[in-house]
DNA sequence: AAGTCTTTGTAGACCGATCGGTTTAGACGC
DNA sequence: GCGTCTAAACCGATCGGTCTACAAAGACTT
């Protein structure tokens, strides 16, 4: 079997980062192709379904590397290990905030309608993932859901803002305040010793 | 002289929530036109500039409101008021997580490039604005520029999660905790009476 | 080993549709 | 009827997507 000259998963990450630059709208084939160094006609062998196919694979790709690497350490791992893994592993991830996530990019956007069940699923499952090891972490489960969702929420938040006002560190400190809050919200939860 | 049958003041509007729908790229002029009810013609009457004047004199509506309805009673207001007024209007202002950010959706795409200066100056000023009444409120300054950039951003991270998973009630909720921190904020902050 | 076949991937010309934007003919209020 | 405003025809450019011509690389035949 003859083998692709560029891997798909060579070509997939250039793209994740024209729909990044640009959004998917704002993305066009011309900038892709400029981007990837790659045809038009190459691609549409690689992704016959176009940039809709592109779009999908790489919100699938995401979605992998977070269940992976963050969600199933969540959900199976020892709670305190896995928490702080997540935010080693999210300041990591979104470059300390200088890379948007292309998921909340896309949930703001028309690009959602396309996209509505990957997107949901994605958060969703965070904040869910978030919220049992924070129960089994010792917090109490309303409180657990609700710093799940506040944590969800503020990195999305925080990389909005820091790519608004063009300051990466509001970023890194909002990540800061989180794992803070997390670990006071664990330590006056567990049951006293 | 003669008056627009449509004052430029009842477009607007109706041309933001095209943005906010389709996001700049994504708002074509056949878009606008079916949601506006005006033809291109009458828009480019309107708006010679074209869609980024559109935009631009959005940005600046959008900021307008904010400083007036906002900014201004937060600087200059009583602090205590002006900060529960402000949960009340924002809560109204985002149709209680149903409306996006605008100029946060802008600070994501491509967009920002043309509108880096409107989408800055507004994110700063907000921040500004609340933590310099948060101390007049009796907050250390450290604290309160903390507290304030943590709630801008909690306000758009609230707006992208409810949108993504659907449900508005988040955005609601991070409203409330909010506010709930504000106070506790102030409480443990004021000089004991 | 040389020559050809087949399979696989690339480049870019090409397509109709639609883009943002311009122009123009005429409707309508003064 | 004059000047302002509207509707839509029109423009070149570019969109997403298709198609074709060909390059590259085994596999098969001899």
């Amino acid at each position: 079997m003859l083998r692709l000259t560029r891997e798909k998963s060579d070509i997939l990450p250039l793209v994740a980062e024209a729909f990044r630059a640009f959004g998917y709208e704002g993305a066009s084939f011309s900038q892709i192709t400029k981007l990837t160094g790659v045809s038009k006609g190459s691609l549409y062998h690689v992704f016959p379904g176009g940039k809709e196919q592109m779009a999908a694979e790489i919100l699938a790709g995401i979605n992998g590397w977070f269940v992976k690497n963050l969600f199933e350490p969540l959900e199976t791992g020892e709670p305190n290990a896995a928490l702080a893994h997540m935010w080693t592993e999210i300041d990591r991830y979104f470059h300390a905030g200088g890379r948007i996530c292309l998921v909340g990019a896309f949930a703001l956007d028309a690009t959602r309608e396309h996209f509505r069940a990957a997107i949901h699923d994605y958060f969703n499952r965070w904040v869910e993932a978030l919220s049992r090891c924070l129960v089994r972490a010792g917090a109490e489960p309303l409180a657990a859901s609700a710093f799940a969702e506040h944590t969800v929420l503020t990195i999305q938040g925080g990389l909005i803002l820091a790519r608004a006002i063009h300051d990466e560190a509001v970023f890194s400190r909002a990540l800061r305040r989180l794992s803070d809050s997390a670990e006071a919200l664990l330590a006056c939860q567990t049951p006293p010793h």
